[in-house]
DNA sequence: CGTTACATTGGAATTGTTCCAATTTCATTG
DNA sequence: CAATGAAATTGGAACAATTCCAATGTAACG
């Protein structure tokens, strides 16, 4: 549980969850998900993890990863996340849950669903179905360390 | 109460409100002060803003709008928002609240403050302090009517 | 193994936004 | 009310994140 590295993690489980998802496993798809699934929950930018993919064996191109992201996104096995003008995060959690949000680094750290309470939703206008509450809490000041602290 | 169009909207009230932010009210912040703040609250983007006041009789160039939004929100006139990818909204609304966002439409329309409890906050990192804390209700279906229904 | 449908790629194109240097306008003062 | 200096506006270039595209490569199936 703590050698979480994604050279450690074996990518038989990887594999399985592409599988299971219904998605080709090629090489790119495989390398990318090792270093999105392998150890803990993440937030990461497109950018971030094609520069983290160009280190492995099997080069992946920015292109790929836009594709591969959305991709996995519609999979259900990302959550994307908008935070921040002109950036995507993808968050590896998809339970529900809520965000710090640093704004100085930039960083986003989980809060678990239920330390915070939403109660009380206004029923969403006729005809319509609430599909997602993003709950995003905003803070300055501290040296924040997200697991993407500094990640910019 | 119902005459709220811009052009009625008497012109002494803006000018009023940008002398009190400390604003040099000139043609340009004048003409989009009035679109902004006339009538009822609003949520707009740059470019749409933009493209409404072209038809104004002073031109309005796009990299003044850009400016001119960014002054208002330092200046506590708009409140800027982020709930899609590549496209900053800016609310006129600048009391405590939160929003619906039609993800179809893209039309954003506001909650009430009160209508959503946010209870037992988790406390922020030690040494952050939380500056705000956004809600965004996601809904599709239906045929959104926001301030902004339909505008792209 | 050959076929075929699907993936990947580099690079060009798009989009939203910021930056910049030149010009114009506001407000003040003589 | 003209001159002046500080601040605002402008078009266009620059930028960053993302998408698009047509060509090439690869996984899966018979």
């Amino acid at each position: 549980m703590t050698d979480a590295s994604p050279e450690n993690e074996s990518p038989t489980r990887v594999l399985e969850k592409l599988r299971q998802a219904g998605l080709r496993p090629t090489r790119q798809r495989i390398a990318l998900a090792r270093r999105l699934f392998a150890g803990g929950d993440r937030h990461v930018t497109a950018e971030r993890l094609h520069s983290e993919a160009l280190a492995d064996e099997a080069g992946v191109s920015l292109a790929t990863v836009y594709n591969t992201l959305r991709l996995f996104e519609k999979a259900g096995l990302l959550r994307a996340l908008v935070v921040d003008a002109g950036r995507s995060f993808f968050d590896t959690n998809t339970a529900h849950h809520h965000h710090f949000f640093f704004e100085e680094t930039g960083a986003l750290i989980d809060v678990p669903g239920d330390s915070v309470t939403v109660g009380a939703l206004p029923s969403p206008p006729p005809g319509t179905t609430i599909t997602r509450v993003d709950v995003i809490i905003r803070v300055t000041g501290g040296c924040a360390e997200g697991d993407d602290a500094g990640a910019r």
